[in-house]
DNA sequence: GCCAACGTTGGC
DNA sequence: GCCAACGTTGGC
């Protein structure tokens, strides 16, 4: 079983909208490298929730890869900013996964706190510029942030 | 709103 | 295959 980070913008689509919906198709991913990192993902594999683009930013809840190999349909839709005329459904282009919701960390941890745990090498979150949006946790790492919260489900 | 980082596109 | 231009991400 492995651990991800996984970010999404609370505008968009936040920790609270997935206890709601308790599973939701991760849609919208267009960069190979987190392409690849979701095709890598097995069931059973569980991922750090990370709220980006607010304040403060930072991991919010852990969630559960709860089907995986699954076609990104916004990619045929014409009218979805997530279009790709390139992609067909013979050969669709972008897959994703399923998540689940796990449980909600509260608080959350910061971004600025998780400079404070970790280095940019184990946490890849928290290197300057960065922008991938899927991400592998190394089990030590996922162990100390699991320690450094408490949950509410 | 600004801007650094960096991925993608397209001309050559 | 290079690289300038451009677009997007995401912290601040």
């Amino acid at each position: 079983m492995a651990y991800w980070l996984m970010k999404s913008e609370p505008d968009v689509y936040s920790i609270e909208d997935l206890k709601r919906d308790r599973t939701e198709l991760w849609d919208g991913i267009r960069n190979y490298q987190a392409r690849n990192f979701l095709a890598s993902m097995t069931l059973g594999d569980k991922a750090f929730f990370y709220h980006s683009n607010t304040k403060p930013p930072g991991i919010v809840g852990l969630m559960e890869i709860v089907e995986i190999n699954v076609v990104d349909p916004t990619q045929f839709d014409a009218a979805s900013k997530y279009y790709d005329p390139k992609s067909s459904p013979d050969q669709p282009r972008w897959h994703t996964v399923i998540v689940g919701y796990i449980e909600t960390f509260e608080p959350g941890i910061t971004l600025d706190e998780l400079r404070g745990a970790f280095t940019p090498d184990e946490l890849w979150a928290v290197r300057r510029g960065n922008r991938l949006s899927v991400m592998p946790v190394e089990d030590a790492v996922a162990d100390k942030l699991l320690s450094m919260v408490q949950t509410s489900q």
